[in-house]
DNA sequence: GGTTTACTTAAGCATATGCTTAACCAACAA
DNA sequence: TTGTTGGTTAAGCATATGCTTAAGTAAACC
């Protein structure tokens, strides 16, 4: 998950796609790569379950998966909580008589 | 910075600083690789600016940088905003006269 | 039926990544 | 001063990653 966020292009992919759903083609204009690179990169974001992706005659439409967004800001945020939780005992005993 | 975060061992080594600052070899100790290799990690994570590194005598301690973590979680963030005011926009559309 | 359009599959390739081992150095400790 | 500890440097290697081109397939269009 982090791993297919770590790519600028896939970045810029889920970019475009928080503004709304597009198929392959829309998702590769912007970018200056091959076709089959853009579907590469979006079979990664779609293995990590940031993306959905459906196919519908011969377009396929991809859109973000906020779930899986979800999960890697849960992480962070339990990192920040540990270390919140952390201070704050450094703080009760930086606040116990002696201790100064 | 994504790219830092997409090791499990980097994350492993970002978890444990969490909770505090921990020298090299303290971190290594959980994890089964040499000591060089965990030192290339904690030069990714510290040119990601995810961590800043001191040395004092011999013995190197880790702590985690706040700012860029911020900055990941800000990325997500404006993503999720982006994607609600996409569903407002989709909401007052289907609330106009006509639209159902 | 023939052609364009929207992908898909497969193969190959250059560079990046995540390790390893083998020396090396500098701060303590005995 | 000799060893030990904590880390560093360098080189090499296997696998992963991010592309490419070339050749499909299959739905729409004329």
């Amino acid at each position: 998950m982090f791993q297919a966020l770590a790519d600028p292009s896939r970045r810029f992919m889920v970019e475009r796609l928080s503004r709304g759903p597009a198929s392959v083609s829309e998702l590769a204009k912007p970018l200056t790569m091959s076709l089959p690179a853009v579907v590469q990169h979006l079979q990664v974001l779609e293995n990590s379950g940031l993306i959905r992706t459906e196919k519908v005659g011969r377009v396929r439409t991809c859109h973000i998966e906020w779930a899986a967004m979800q999960t890697a800001e849960q992480w962070m945020d339990e990192r920040r909580k540990s270390w919140e939780r952390r201070l704050d005992r450094l703080g009760e005993f930086l606040a116990e008589d002696g201790n100064q």
